[in-house]
Order: C-alpha cells, then structure tokens, then sequence
DNA sequence: TTGATATATTCCGAAACAGGAATATACGAT
DNA sequence: ATCGTATATTCCTGTTTCGGAATATATCAA
C-alpha cells in the first residue's frame, strides 16, 4: 500500500507546511481565497488545492459571497491532535523531569547487587 | 516539487497513524524492537522502517542492549506539535465560545444599516 | 452579450512513501 | 565455528502527492 492519502485525516493533511500557514491566517477569522494568495504567496490554483483538502478534511468552511468565497476555520477539528499530543505532554513537563532526577536517585541509592 | 518527506519534520513523521501507535507504546518506557512488533502486531521489517524514520526526525533514540535495541521516546520533540496546535486551543474553548457568542449578540444589537 | 474578476479543476511529471518478501547484519550461546 | 535470536536493509511496486501551466467555472458590471 501507499502513503496514506492526505485527506485520510487531520493528522495527514496538517503534515503540509503551507497547509498549517493558510489555518495560521484564518485564525484570525475568514477570508476570501485571494487574501490567502497574496498574504503567502503562493500561486492561487496551488492555494484552492490546498483548501480542498482542508474542507475535505473538514478543517474548514467555506461561504460563497458575491464571486468570493470566503473559507473559515473549523478549530474543533484540530482537537484531535491537541488531545493525542498533551498525552505526551507530561513528559517534557518540568514536574516530570523532577520526578524522574527523584527517580533516578532512588535508583542510585539501591544497594548494588551482584550481577 | 514532489510530496514532502516524512522525514522532513516532526509534523509529516507523526502523520502515519502507526507511527502514533509505536510512540503510544514508547511514552511507558524503552522497548526492544520485537516487544512492539508482538504488541501492535506490525511485521518486523516494518517496525523497523518505521522506528527509522522516527529516529531521522530525532523522536526516538536507540540504546544498545545484548543483541536487543531497546528504542525510548525523546517527547521533547513532540513539543512543536503541541504548541502550534495550543495556538488554537481558544477557537474551541467554552469561554472562547462564550465571547464570540458575546461578539453575536453585541453585532444584532447595532443599528440596522442600509447597504 | 461581453468583459473582468475570483476561484476551481484538469493534465502533466517527478518524486517518495508504505507494504511485502527476501535477505543481510549483529550478537549471544553452545 | 555454528546455530539461533534480534534487528536492519534492500528491492520491488502501486499509489499518492505537490507544483506548474493551462483552462474551466462562477459571479458581477456595463
């Protein structure tokens, strides 16, 4: 089989760089296809892909309005990767570092055995 | 240019869900290469190539044991993925939710304007 | 209708991956 | 040295992708 499609999920189709720039902008709240373009740079057929895959994806809406089209960002669809990766998050905490320095004590304070 | 590399960044390594899965396994501690392969029941070879594209983008570090690898997780690097999608975490929070339907209500109040 | 602007779609080509099977390497035990 | 276990690497192939250029669609204006 190959790569997984990059609509397969929202984990897939935030892989792409530009993709997470162009969430970045709406952010700020919605925004005609052309303000993409000329914010970033990036040629206009290259940035409808891009939104095609995101609205595939559902991490955004569009609203037609007069010949615009104006796409917005549908937050909640990120969570999924918020909740996997605060999973892990423990894990670089400062707390934990102390607690695994306190682990690693205990363990040097075992009484070494033979081996 | 052709599709990005998994190996390029964090983002794109983590975008193939058994990846996820062995970095699940791996946030309880290091593991031999076959403990993974019985667990997520994925063919060795595959783990293999997996755990290889993991370590190219430094999320994971391999430590010689006998004639095992025991394989841990380097969480730190997960960090850009958490903080990038941390940035979004207001657009789906109740108080969020709260303000913009705050925003709603002070936009109905206004005086209707001609167009 | 004709034209202009805004956006989407199609066709192309060059990568690059993920799975499968087979094989190679590394290390320990006997 | 030889065998067995643990792991890595190679080769192959189908599939998908991204970018680029060109083109198509949609909507508004005169």
């Amino acid at each position: 089989m190959p790569r997984l499609a990059t609509t397969a999920d929202v984990f897939s189709a935030v892989a792409e760089p530009r993709r997470r720039r162009i969430l970045g902008l709406l952010a700020d709240g919605e925004r005609p296809v052309n303000d993409i373009v000329r914010r970033l740079r990036i040629p206009q057929p290259q940035v409808s892909k891009h939104l095609g895959v995101l609205r595939a994806v559902d991490l955004v809406t569009v609203r037609g309005d007069g010949q615009q089209r104006l796409y917005s960002l549908n937050a909640i669809r990120l969570r999924p990767i918020h909740d996997w990766v605060a999973g892990f998050e423990r894990l670089w905490n400062e707390r934990f570092d102390r607690l695994a320095s306190c682990l690693d004590d205990l363990q040097k304070k075992e009484p070494p055995r033979e081996s």
